[in-house]
DNA sequence: CGATCAATCTTGACACCGTCAAGTTATTAC
DNA sequence: GTAATAACTTGACGGTGTCAAGATTGATCG
């Protein structure tokens, strides 16, 4: 537990803390991690973290913030993975690399897109900074998609990007959550989902 | 608060207990919910409530059971209410249906499919059993839209009941965790959702 | 270099929480 | 009427977030 501790003034304790949590949180949830045990973590009395951040809430939303950003970058990349791959393919692959995501993540997902943060808290405004953007290169592709005829244009861009996130959200919230789906349908039904928003391609 | 007390034994304290906690959730959210505040506002000590359930988890189970039965109730009156409607219409009244459902009891849909219960908690058998009849309803009537050729039979009848549950899931959620979604495009998302999921009728 | 000031960290305290153990009271079964 | 049992009580323990006030240190300026 408590460090060996050396001098009275850590010296980055702000990024000693987020990593502390990060991993507290990865272990054993977002549940798991209070205040007192994080400073104790890393070698400190229970009220120091809070020269650093202002509440608890303060603290879960630099996470989320720092989970926005890895989505990010996973994201970006995968169209120049692969460059000359068919869109329907490419949002297949972008679905199955959500669901990946917040498999692999669980708890980061759960700050990120939770009401722990969004509803019962309040979310800073850099986290909805971040968020914002996210959700506006997601509105960015369902309209090329929208364009390229893949995806219906009979609504607009914003609802069927609302609806085909909401699926997938709902994917994820679902495994996540524990409620009926298992781990091993997750591809299978990633690709149901895409291939189901995908569908009306012809109308 | 407390309430005038008369008698050593209250009586129905069981009941009491569910309904007061369904109102404090319903005005307060869950996190409202304390064991301690519940039994003084029913007017009775601190653990009095631990003889009828072994603990808030048990408590809540209860509650998140009630939740079903509404649901189902609901549900089950749709069909009838509207005998000779087109498929294509009753499925977008039972997706407004489900969200109205999730709109107006969040704290209860919370409970219904949240991690509260199922990931962190321990679901009650009968709660167990209530749920996976209600998924059962959902499966079945998938099935028939498959046979009736408006929702696709490439994929298994799980998977697509899987899927489009994940829509439905994924919209209450965006909503109720206070995530981007506005009430007023509630509906309008909805029926983007249900007509996404629908469209590949020619298929 | 020395004094001051602000940042940083500490201990103490408060009001909550869930729930276990042991004791009290009323109801039921014989 | 007595014994058993179910219902309810108080007391206690260890946990939580966070506020207030004091101690310590590094940085800044004369």
């Amino acid at each position: 537990m408590t460090q060996d501790k050396k001098t009275y003034h850590h010296g980055d304790l702000r990024q000693s803390l987020l990593q502390a949590a990060t991993q507290i949180i990865r272990d054993g949830g977002v549940d798991a991690l209070s205040m007192r045990k994080l400073a104790d973590n890393v070698g400190v009395s229970r009220t120091a973290p809070y020269h650093h951040f202002k509440d608890k809430n303060e603290l879960l939303c630099a996470i989320a913030e720092a989970g926005f950003a890895d989505h990010i970058r996973a994201v970006s990349e995968l169209p120049q993975q692969h460059p000359d791959l068919e869109p329907r393919l490419l949002f297949e692959l972008y679905v199955l690399g959500y669901i990946r995501f917040a498999d692999a993540n669980p708890e980061t997902y759960d700050l990120m897109f939770g009401k722990e943060i969004w509803k019962l808290g309040q979310p800073t405004e850099s986290l909805k900074g971040i968020s914002k953007c996210c959700f506006q290169h997601w509105l960015e592709w369902i309209e090329t998609l929208q364009d390229a005829g893949i995806l219906t244009d009979k609504h607009p861009t914003l609802r069927v990007a609302q609806a085909s996130w909401a699926t997938l959200h709902g994917l994820c919230r679902l495994l996540n959550d524990g409620i009926y789906v298992n781990r091993e349908d997750l591809e299978e039904m990633g690709k149901t989902a895409a291939a189901m928003l995908l569908a009306q391609a012809g109308t």
